[in-house]
RNA sequence: UGGGGGAUCGUCUAAUGGUAGGACAGCGGACUCUGACUCCGCUAGUCUAGGUUCGAAUCCUAGUCCCCCAGCCA
């Protein structure tokens, strides 16, 4: 076997590098820092893997889940929780490590007074609309404010007082003092805090000013011991703002800010708007619905953490814009699932099945391997009858070339069954429907063996008609049609843009007896189906499964052709 | 037309001046009690034009195209 040269993304090559060299004492911590303001999705899931996963690989290295709660008037508890179980569920651990930004508020307050003193920031009594009056285009610079040259005892007071309640939301702000010609507008006296009259799901009364994002996430990033701060490209233009606050505090070690690209993949969209838009206008069932690219979305799909893991892998990490085919997602959670899911039995568009010569009160419970390739995992029984379900694509009148399953006069296998050889059908008079297929079989194949190790080209999958369980099956597909919906968007309303075929429920599809049983996210293929998820849904009385995914299909491919 | 980034097979991603490689997708074949899985093979790429060099995806120059920024959101 050849030495596979393992390479690493550039923030891992920066780490390791860091690492190297002694720097920050050797100790490395990153932290993932969500605002609990709604569902994590996929694009998150990169985010966690990058920042845990290094916390994970590097000796000495630790993660902090960090909510960044610094505007009560969009975030709740709710989230932070689900985002708690989603974090944990895609098998990641922060140990003790869970803070907020909320709990820092006290010092980030200690910290904007400091500026204050130095004559860095100040408080400004213009309105939202002067303020972005004042600052400017990307090609004409700002205009200083009115209050800019306040003094600083002035400055510290009124801070104190905004602090204290005494003025309404809006009244005044908290400025950093930097440039108002600054070619990067984010350096034009960006605001530091604002006053909001609103309690905090953490804090409750206590604050009723409450800081930016650009003044809260480094200066927590800092205290908290913070070595490499990752985020997503668009807050580039915001690094020489984060390092401006970090130099006036004289902050010492300090976190560096690095950016990658966010994640993103074909007929899915991750913008929290559209989600909450599509959960909104009823276009979805709920966050969790398994069409949605949220955690709790795909879990409910059948989507197992690790394939979600690989996925993050094996897209990587760059600072290039991309987009990602829902095809290697596909891929991850099929070899996932190959691998581990046990197999059963399923038809979705049942046909009725006669063998004619097998008598009508004899049964026969025969073995079906729980995996082909995994012996450990067992065997179970299924029950064959004379009357059996077969899948209606399963069988042609006229076959078309290379057409393998069964037809007039065609041997196929019923797999772990009995060879059978279609002899006669039976039509509604009126529309010439196929009601039923007559076969008789070769007693000598119990088990589905040839005898005399003839080649049957066609195995297909059946069902006892007297023993199968009636069950709801929801066959899911891309939500949206186009690869690149944000870009399709222009002009159209939301629904306009959404596959009318994204799900589709078969409510008289019929499974094994032993699904039937089957606990709710429990997962299964059904052979020569694809893969699928027990539903929360699910009772014994009526079983509800979701198709995670379909088996590559071949022969799909190829009839679609022809 | 300010500032900040980015361009490698269809897609994602390696190659850190020395054979442009991998994954997904596609195509062909082998195997098969799942038209699955597995295996084999094929197709396919360095944004453009110059320059430096024995040698350039990589360095230099000039272009082109794409993305982000004007919230008291993050």
């Amino acid at each position: 076997m050849s030495e596979a040269v393992e390479s690493r993304d550039f923030i891992r090559q920066i780490v390791a590098d860091d690492i190297a060299a002694g720097r920050h004492g050797g100790r490395i911590v990153t932290r993932f820092p969500p605002e609990p303001n709604g569902y994590l999705h996929i694009g998150h899931a990169k985010a966690i893997c990058l920042n845990f996963g290094i916390a994970e690989e590097f000796p000495d290295a630790q993660c902090f889940l960090r909510m960044d709660d610094t505007n009560p008037s969009k975030e709740s508890q709710e989230f932070v929780d689900a985002i708690q179980r989603d974090v944990r569920w895609l098998g990641f651990d922060w140990g003790n490590h869970q803070t907020h930004a909320s709990d820092y508020f006290e010092r980030l307050y200690e910290l904007a007074v400091r500026l204050v003193r130095a004559g860095d920031a100040y408080v400004d009594g213009s309105s939202a609309e002067e303020i972005r009056a004042s600052r400017g285009t990307l090609t004409e610079p700002g205009r200083a404010s009115p209050d800019r040259e306040r003094s600083i005892e002035e400055n510290l007071d009124l801070f104190a007082r905004m602090r204290a309640g005494e003025f309404p939301d809006g009244r005044y702000v908290l400025r950093a003092k930097i440039d108002m010609a600054s070619p990067n507008i984010n350096l034009r006296d960006p605001v530091m805090y604002r006053i909001m009259h609103r309690p905090h799901q953490m804090t409750g009364d206590t604050w009723c000013i409450y800081p930016m994002y650009d003044w809260a996430h480094g200066q927590c990033d800092w205290l908290e011991g913070v070595t490499h701060s990752l985020c997503t490209l668009e807050f580039e233009d915001h690094r020489p703002l984060y390092d401006w606050f970090l130099d006036r505090l004289g902050a010492s070690p300090r976190p560096r800010q690095y950016e990658f690209s966010r994640l993103n993949l074909t007929h899915f969209v991750m913008s929290k708007r559209v989600l909450s838009a599509l959960v909104q206008e009823g276009h979805v069932r709920g966050w969790d619905d398994p069409r949605m690219p949220t955690i709790q979305g795909l879990r409910r799909r059948g989507y197992t953490p690790e394939s979600i893991r690989d996925l993050c892998t094996r897209v990587g990490v760059t600072r290039k814009d991309n987009v990602v085919e829902m095809a290697v997602l596909e891929s991850c959670v099929r070899e996932d699932l190959d691998a581990r899911a046990p197999r059963a039995m399923a038809v979705l568009a049942p046909l009725k099945l006669v063998i004619t010569d097998y008598d009508a009160e004899r049964e026969e419970w025969l073995a079906a391997a729980n995996h082909p390739r995994r012996p450990e995992l067992g065997e179970r029984t299924v029950p064959f009858s004379r009357e059996l379900w077969i899948e209606r694509d399963d069988f042609a009148l006229d076959p078309p070339p290379k057409f393998h399953r069964l037809a007039p006069g065609r041997e196929v296998r019923l797999r772990y069954g009995y060879l059978v050889t279609c002899t006669d059908v039976v039509r509604d008079p009126a529309t010439g429907a196929v009601l039923e297929v007559h076969c008789t079989h070769d007693p000598q194949s119990r088990g589905g063996n040839a005898p005399d190790g003839r080649k049957v080209k066609g195995t297909i999958h059946w069902l006892s008609a007297r023993h199968a369980v009636s069950a709801e099956i929801r066959l899911y597909d891309r939500l949206f049609v186009d690869p690149n919906p944000m870009a399709a968007r222009e002009g159209k309303a939301l629904g306009e843009l959404l596959n009318p075929d994204s799900m589709a429920i078969v409510a008289d599809a019929m499974v094994e007896p032993s699904l039937a049983a089957a606990a709710p996210e429990s997962r299964f293929q059904f052979e020569r189906q694809g893969y699928f998820c027990a539903d929360p849904d699910t009772t014994p009385e009526r079983p509800v499964f979701n198709r995670t995914v379909t088996l590559r299909d071949t022969w799909a491919k190829v009839s679609r052709r022809d």
